[in-house]
DNA sequence: TCCGCCAACCTGACATGTCAAGTTGCTTTT
DNA sequence: AAAAGCAACTTGACATGTCAGGTTGGCGGA
């Protein structure tokens, strides 16, 4: 931080300066950005630099770029919060009905080694996924995949390809008597994954909020893995406590 | 997610595999990858081809890249956890001597606009930061800036350049009699910029975690706010509890 | 008037090539 | 044997150019 001693580098001369030009409303808020070409013409740089620029304008949110029609700049951030103390409580117990949820896929998969370390099952092995988007007017914000191992499936409608119209808890709870005891919530950011900026509509590599939460009984082994993930710049989480 | 219709994308081509391989332990931790040129040998793509996958992977954390040298296998990221429940109540409490920590500077600059409005201050003011990177032996994993309004900052060590042998907020309470009632905290990823990169020492446009804590007195007027920039990559936080 | 076609733009995904700068290891000189 | 020097290799940061595919608006025919 502190000053920056020169813009030696010519991808970071345009990026401040496209920057610059958004945030003081030079090029307001919907704004159809000038076109690579022009960009290259009036910084007098090559098309691949204008590019790498864009790409981390586009990496930071501040733009989104269609083919064949340009850049556009982005509204202010709409910043979605939320407010429940444990966003991972709301994933565990998550009816999909509520939300404009879209389900993508429910099925059994073998696990992620991941996956398959936070449930305690032997690496390769297969689980069962239930994956949905939920989107707003503002297209699609959050990427939810439920992992349950195979044993706690049989006899519930978790493999149905319906949306559940109770939360995921209650209904383990009514067909299985399973009850949770306690939540372990992780909090990451990661580099969304092709396939997961895909569904997105975002930028591989751009960055996302990921929520891990494993639902574990009172013997403390993982019953179940719910992983949410949230495009870092339509989201913040937000906690207010009191200080001792 | 689901299947994959096809490779369709040479950069994805050459990432999926490089991918794999490290994860089989094909490439194990610590090794050399393969040179870019022996990669563009191999696959049969053009250098920039092969620059873009190891730019995902690098911003997935997977690799490391010195010039001169190569790209490197990084190890099995050891997930640097948090216990306490409100990380951010961390920030406000902590004692820069505690960590090693190396202050970046303390002084008086102009508030980001982000900063200004936050602390309730007009934007374009000055304000007080103290800001330091915090290190381990792997390196710098964390970037703290504790933004104070002026008025808070007279008589008190604040802008002394040494770090300070107790808590921010005990030192604040001790001289200056306030008496922070309760926080706010915020949680979000977002891309790294090419400052904090720098002084972090990953790509620019990495994930990292970021966490905003404003400290509010009995009023609700934000008095302090504390920023901390994480690596995502080598950081993840994590929090237990019970479910009702 | 309306519809369909096409030229003009625009971005995406490459290939090729250049020059600078950091690393490494071997060779040559002292 | 130790030190200095250089060649070979590697990455970074560009420039230039090509082709495919999406978008848009205007023009001409039905």
């Amino acid at each position: 931080m502190a000053k920056r001693e020169e813009d030696t580098l010519k991808y970071e001369r345009v990026l401040n300066a496209l920057k610059s030009r958004i945030q003081d409303g030079t090029y307001a808020a919907g704004t159809l950005l000038p076109s690579q070409h022009q960009l290259v013409t009036e910084f007098d740089v090559s098309r691949p630099t204008v590019i790498e620029a864009l790409r981390l304008l586009r990496q930071e949110g501040l733009i989104e770029t269609q083919t064949g029609r340009g850049s556009f700049v982005r509204g202010k951030v709409p910043a979605i919060t939320e407010q429940r103390s444990y966003p991972g409580q709301r994933l565990l117990d998550e009816s999909e009905s509520d939300s404009s949820a879209e389900l993508l896929q429910a099925g059994i998969v073998v696990a992620p080694l991941k996956v398959a370390t936070l449930l305690e099952i032997p690496p390769g092995t297969k689980a069962f996924l239930r994956q949905y988007v939920i989107s707003d007017q503002g297209g699609p914000i959050e990427l939810v995949s439920a992992w349950f191992p195979l044993d706690l499936v049989a006899g519930t409608k978790l493999s149905s390809p319906e949306p559940l119209d109770e939360g995921i808890r209650r209904h383990l709870y009514g067909r299985k008597r399973l009850r949770l005891d306690h939540a372990v919530e992780r909090t990451l950011s990661r580099a969304a994954t092709p396939d997961e900026a895909t569904v997105l509509g975002i930028e591989a590599g751009a960055p996302v909020l990921n929520l891990v939460v494993t639902g574990h009984d009172s013997a403390g082994h993982a019953r179940q893995l719910v992983d949410a993930v949230l495009p870092g710049d339509r989201h913040e989480l937000r906690d207010v406590y009191p200080l001792s």
